[in-house]
DNA sequence: TGCGGCGGCGCC
DNA sequence: AAAGGGCGCCGCCGCA
């Protein structure tokens, strides 16, 4: 393999603009190339616009693999700019391979910095290569960029060393399985073909947003003599408000409303959720506030859509000659679980409440006609998703698994008693008020609640939240009932949790030497692996990771705990654990095998997409969106639906069941 | 002025 | 003993 790395300039923004956009730019160009072959370890670096020596020419060329950190932008550099513009030999895309994915399937952090550090892989203070790239790379404020052959040397010796730390971690880590590079490879076409946005529909909401915002500002201002100016100065909001107070019994209970739990401490928040029970409390008359304290609680809610901050993002993403955004989805972003995640555009958290496409275009109408809409952030956030559209004479057909969680947790447990629920998905039962029938309740909601949050070993506190969000309402000590009664309902659950921390356990202790299963899935350890590494086999024979794994002696029992990539140590930090620790419990395990079950589930039918050429231009976990002309929309409904319920040999018995529709813009279904 | 932390939003 | 977790982006705020 040869590792590379490209440092480069541009006038354009990369983070506000994306991969593409900031490499198809005419004002994008290469500063330095350092090349690393790991057959023979030898090195080469060079300042453009020099020529490539003809040795390492022929090394790219006779490659096996081009890897680099984040593949996709050198990939980019390298089609766009070094092939075109300095003749560097083609570079086959099925060729690069990513090793910021390698690290992420190995459960570490996606950035060199941070994967570095977790890995114990030397890797030199990257504070002068900020500063480098800050000079070098962004052009200066009369728009040229700066030009100094020492500062480019030093970029160089930079760039060598982010090349010779991405070596180290990918020695250190394990390769991706070829099905993993395969299912990168996969990720990587979707990216590259984008989905399309509205853009008129972009801008008018954008333009109305900022009308909005700055009347919103206006009304703050006013209320609150200035101290306020936007709905999102959350901390001097809470300030106000506590300012306002008597400490008579009103703002006590507004305390308490207010008050929040975070890592065992207490904390005020104002939060959607809060402000709702606030405004509930007023309306029903038990909760009296002064008249500016409650209007700008209201004023708040109202005014509270950050998400239509995503026009903009669609705005300056979109390639201008398409109206496209590229390289929106990470393969095994999420490294717990090898979900994938989506950045740039984050087309993973679009509100599901929005309008449908005739709705939509209604809307589109009025605002191009510069007439009043109600509600207005509301409403704009119920635009997003519509904003969305297939390009001319395409539709989308979109699928999603029917509670794919719900059916894969007690498939994967294996357990005979578990078939009941399997049975009802595959007879069509309705599950939510069969769970509502054990425990002893009426109530479909109830019973939903239940299903949707107490698998995963939560109790109270997992089943209040839920219940929040579907507006169901049980004192404390009915939710206890609920909680026993569902787990005596659903005894494989308990079973499970317990079978996998033991199970995990047997697994570190065994040191590699034996396997142990629990349910369909497999704990297995690799000592020599990132510091001990406990690896769970899924039914599809691919696994996730817990790297530095190890068991904790406390007097309370054993512990099993291992390096989470999402929590960063600060600079500095030498206490024991060199990372961010979580303990691997039985209820987290389980979440995890099922998410990484779907997610494997998921890839292997977009595997399918791909040989059948079927065009996927997005998923979110359980859902495929596909781009198709018109004319076959019908056709690739129904192969969509083929694929996504057809049952993998490794998965018999698990039921699966998705309806594609076809849409003239995404929406909700 | 830039950057990281944090609170907040939204989804599965 | 008890335990909801997996993501990413925006904007404010305090610090360097």
């Amino acid at each position: 393999m040869i590792i590379l790395d490209y440092e480069t300039r541009s006038k354009v923004d990369l983070p506000a603009s994306g991969l593409h956009v900031y490499a198809s730019d005419f004002s994008t160009d290469i500063i330095c190339l350092f090349m690393y072959d790991t057959d023979d370890d030898t090195s080469c670096g060079f300042l453009m616009p020099k020529c490539m020596p003809m040795v390492w020419r022929m090394k790219l060329k006779a490659a096996t693999l081009v890897g680099a950190m984040n593949a996709a932008f050198d990939r980019e550099i390298h089609d766009l700019i070094g092939v075109p513009d300095y003749s560097f030999p083609e570079i086959p895309d099925y060729k690069w391979y990513c090793i910021a994915a390698q690290c992420r399937v190995n459960a570490l952090p996606s950035n060199l910095d941070d994967a570095a550090r977790a890995a114990k892989v030397p890797n030199k203070k990257s504070q002068r290569g900020k500063q480098l790239i800050k000079l070098l790379s962004i052009p200066q404020e009369d728009g040229t960029f700066m030009e100094s052959l020492d500062l480019r040397k030093e970029m160089l010796e930079y760039c060598k060393s982010d090349v010779i730390a991405t070596v180290d971690l990918w020695r250190a880590t394990r390769s991706m399985t070829q099905v993993e590079h395969n299912d990168w490879l996969i990720n990587e076409r979707m990216n590259t073909r984008g989905v399309k946005i509205d853009r008129d529909l972009a801008l008018a909401a954008t333009k109305y947003a900022a009308a909005e915002q700055s009347e919103i500002g206006a009304k703050l201002t006013a209320l609150t003599d200035g101290l306020i100016t936007k709905p999102t100065q959350y901390q001097r909001i809470k300030e106000y408000i506590l300012g306002s107070m008597e400490d008579d019994e009103n703002d006590r209970k507004l305390l308490k409303l207010m008050t929040t739990h975070k890592n065992d401490h207490k904390k005020l928040s104002l939060d959607r959720d809060i402000r709702e029970s606030i405004i509930t409390s007023i309306d029903a008359d038990n909760l009296h506030l002064f008249e500016d304290v409650e209007d700008l609680i209201r004023l708040l809610h109202d005014a509270s859509a950050s998400s239509v901050a995503k026009f903009g993002k669609m705005l300056t993403m979109a390639d201008p000659e398409d109206d496209r955004v590229r390289g929106a989805f990470i393969h095994a972003g999420a490294a717990q679980t090898h979900r994938f995640s989506s950045k740039g555009l984050q087309l993973h958290n679009m509100k599901r409440n929005c309008y449908d496409s005739e709705e939509a275009i209604a809307m589109k109408e009025v605002m191009m006609r510069n007439e009043p809409v109600p509600d207005v952030m509301q409403s704009l956030s119920k635009l997003l998703r519509p904003a969305l559209v297939p390009d001319k004479g395409n539709k989308y057909v979109v699928g999603d698994w029917s509670a794919i969680e719900a059916r894969a947790l007690p498939w994967l447990s294996g357990d005979v008693r578990a078939e009941r629920k399997l049975n009802m998905f595959r007879r069509g039962i309705d599950v939510y008020i069969e769970a509502a029938k054990d425990l002893g309740l009426g109530e479909r909601q109830v019973g939903k609640v239940a299903e949707l949050a107490l698998g995963y070993g939560g109790a109270v506190g997992a089943f209040a939240s839920m219940a929040k969000n579907y507006g169901v309402i049980k004192p404390d000590y009915e939710v206890k009932k609920i909680v026993v009664s569902w787990r005596n309902a659903n005894p494989w659950a308990a079973t499970f949790w317990h079978s996998l921390e033991s199970a995990a356990k047997k697994a570190v202790r065994a040191r590699g030497t034996k396997s142990f299963k629990a349910g369909k899935v497999v704990y297995t350890f690799a000592p020599n692996l990132l510091g001990g590494t406990l690896i769970c086999v899924l039914p599809d024979g691919t696994g996730i990771q817990y790297p530095f794994c190890s068991i904790e002696h406390s007097d309370r029992g054993d512990n099993l705990v291992c390096l989470k990539a999402g929590i960063k140590p600060k600079a500095g930090d030498t206490s024991k654990h060199h990372w961010g620790v979580v303990r691997l419990w039985g209820g987290l395990l389980s979440e995890n095998v099922t998410q990484a079950f779907c997610a494997a589930l998921l890839r292997d039918k977009l595997r399918d997409c791909d040989w059948l050429d079927l065009p996927v231009v997005a998923h979110v976990h359980d859902e495929i969106i596909l781009e198709t002309a018109e004319i076959y929309a019908y056709r690739d409904k129904k192969l969509l639906k083929e694929v996504m319920e057809s049952v993998p040999e490794y998965a018999q018995g698990l039921p699966l069941k998705a309806d594609p529709i076809i849409l003239d813009r995404y929406g909700n279904h």
